[in-house]
Order: C-alpha cells, then sequence, then structure tokens
DNA sequence: ATCAAAAATTGACCATGGTCAATATATAAT
DNA sequence: ATTATATATTGACCATGGTCAATTTTTGAT
C-alpha cells in the first residue's frame, strides 16, 4: 500500500516511525559534534557513535557526508531568511549590507561552510535540489522584492547582480590580498555602484 | 651551502636535479591520466604508478592532492590568459563574451574543475598563493585594462564587477533551472547592465 | 676516494568516507 | 495469530587520500 506524503506531496513509500526517530537521533549528534568541533570537524564516525547507531545507518539516510551538510547547513540559512523575510525593505546599499550581516557571518564562518555552500548552491539536476539550493532561490526572490520598484533594470536582472557581489564580498574576505576590507563594506561598494 | 634560486628570487635550498626529474615525471603521468579519465577520475595511485614512483614520493612533491590539480589547472588557464593578453581590447559586453568563451569553456568543462578553481581562487595566507590565484590576479588586471579608460567608476571596480558575474554566469551553467541559457549569453546580459 | 650531512625516496600503515550482503524489524493480508 | 513482503539496521569490508620512520642517493668538504 502506497501512502501520500504531506511532506513531499507525491504518492511514495510509507515512512516509519522508527525512521524518523533514526534520522532526528542522527541530525542531533551531528548538531552536538558541530557545536565542539565546527563543521569542518565533523566525523561519521562521531555521529553515529553520539546517535548510537551503525555507520551502515547513516548512509542510509543521508546520500553522503555532504547531504547531511546541505541539511544542517540549509536550516540554518533557513532561519536567517525568515529573519531577513519578516524585515522592512532596506532601501539604500548600507541598509542592505547591514541587513545581510547575519548571512554573511554565517556563511564566512568557516572556510570549509562557505566551500560548501557554493558547492551546493546550485541543484545538477531538477530531482536533486537540496536545501541549500532552496535558501538560494530563497535569496533571489529576497533580493528581486528589494529591487522591485525600480525601473530602469528589471528586478530578475539586479537580484542576479546582488548574487554576484555577495559571493565577491565573500570571496574576497577568504583572500590574503583583500583581508584589509571587511566583506560588508565591500558590498557597499558594489552595492553602490550596481544600484546607482 | 646554499643557493640563490632565479625563479622564486629568495636565497634557499638548491634543488637536486633529481627532483626536478621527479616532478616532471609526475606532473606528465598526471597529464597522462586527465587525458583518459579527465580531472575529476584522476587517482593519486595511479599517476605514481604511471610515474614509475612510490606514493610517499607525490607528497612530497605536492602537499596533496589538491596541490597537484592547483598546479594543472593554473597551467591549463596560464595559457588561456596569454592568448587574452595578446587580444585586442573587446569594446562591446559581447566581444568580452566572446573573448571570454575559452575560459568559460574551461572552468566549466567539469563541475569539479569550476569547484576546485573557486577553491585556490583566493589565497588564504600570502605564502600559500598557488598558480589558480595568479591566475585571478591575470585575470583582474586583464579586466582593469578592459576598463581602464572608462571614466564613470574606477577600472579596479569594474574588474571586480566583471569577475563577479563571470563567476555568477558560470555558476548558473550548472544549475538546472538555468541550464535553458548558455553562461556566455548570461555574461552578455550582465556586462550590459555593468558597463552601461 | 672517503665520509658525514642533507635531501629524496620508499612502502607499510593510518584516517575516513562509503558499500553491501546478511540480519532484524515492522507492516499488511489472510 | 501467522506469514509473506517490505523496510531498516548492522558491521565487516573496500577505496582512496595522506603520514612517517627507515632507507637510499646525492652533495660538499677533506
Amino acid at each position: 500500500m502506497v501512502k501520500f506524503s504531506a511532506k513531499t506531496g507525491v504518492m511514495n513509500k510509507p515512512i516509519q516511525a522508527r525512521t524518523l526517530k533514526t534520522r532526528a537521533k542522527l541530525i542531533d549528534a551531528a548538531k552536538a559534534v558541530v557545536a565542539t568541533s565546527g563543521y569542518e570537524g565533523l566525523r561519521v564516525e562521531e555521529v553515529v557513535q553520539r546517535a548510537g547507531v551503525a555507520k551502515g545507518t547513516f548512509f542510509a539516510h543521508f546520500r553522503d557526508k555532504d547531504a547531511l551538510m546541505d541539511q544542517l547547513l540549509g536550516a540554518e540559512m533557513d532561519g536567517i531568511f525568515d529573519a531577513l523575510d519578516a524585515a522592512p525593505v532596506p532601501d539604500t546599499p548600507e541598509a542592505m549590507a547591514d541587513a545581510l550581516a547575519p548571512l554573511i557571518t554565517f556563511m564566512t564562518s568557516e572556510r570549509y561552510v562557505f566551500d560548501v555552500i557554493l558547492r551546493y548552491s546550485g541543484a545538477a539536476g531538477v530531482t536533486e535540489i537540496g536545501p541549500i539550493a532552496r535558501t538560494f532561490e530563497r535569496q533571489f526572490r529576497l533580493f528581486a522584492k528589494w529591487t522591485a520598484q525600480r525601473s530602469d533594470l528589471p528586478p530578475e536582472l539586479l537580484a542576479e547582480g546582488i548574487q554576484a557581489f555577495l559571493i565577491q564580498a565573500m570571496s574576497l574576505q577568504f583572500c590574503a590580498l583583500h583581508a584589509s576590507s571587511q566583506a560588508q563594506d565591500r558590498l557597499v561598494t558594489y552595492l553602490r555602484a550596481w544600484l546607482r
């Protein structure tokens, strides 16, 4: 017998309660490991030990280690975008950069975090769109909303530009030659030019 | 006794002829592997077998597998920039995107290649600037040259913008939702807006 | 030519992500 | 309640990048 899944909206296999519990144990254990060792320091072995399951179980729940990261990082970013969606639309480059400060802080908290997010920001296939890719769609819609009242250029184009400059500003954060100025300040410079 | 190195310009250990030969064998073997298996398919084990050396020797010459990729990809991109530097300055967004076609083709030839290049595009420390990071400096100088005669915005800012849009255009190439249009076309759209 | 110090090489070994056939558990039909 | 089928779990095992103490080779001084 096949049941309807409210979560995915398609007909698929019913999910056992046991599955949900194991999955929750793994996620909780992973968060605990991240809290003490950071994202880069996470080891699958430690996660399964804390969760009290075998290693194979981990990979029955997540395609690979990156898929777990996708979940963890995506959830964290979703929280940030929840706040951004609720806040008023910033009307100046400075206000925009200020609003984006939490996102910048999180995405640049670890080089590893930044790399994983970039790697998963676009989905290779429609079926494999993950949490991180979805936050980039949210980001795009948010920036389009921020630029909706402008008439010189389409908001979609302006939004993609802001996305590009945001990545650029954060990338240079990790670059020794540009470490002098902060990502937020660089972003203001970019946005002043892009949105003038 | 310590000798002067013409290559690095600083006083350091003399390099044995044997070292250069082994290094060349490793690089040649790596190129052969890439030719048949692609960059993502490269295995260190296969490289050392082809080169006829032990695995430990590989890591005496390269910090890790990524360092080899840095050399290989950096060399390839340097060739592309040699051609770009020699060519006349393009004066329209279309001409710019045309000129960048070889770079786009190479950087998006494999998802793995794109990811490695992005990861090494900025150096974490001044001492560890590698071949890929250097090509990004070349890219920056090239774009600054392309925009040098403009007076509305500093060429350095315009150059960083072009860099940002180039990455953005290529990123969307790998994204299922935007696969419809080509990276080069997207770049033209971006540059028309950025350089108007 | 000999020898001591420095440099390069070796390969057994380790760390860690990932696989899969076997087993255990849950579900649904009778 | 029993049984058959589907699902979840297990852990030994594999793949591959990376380490390092021991060994070999090169170098420079005598």
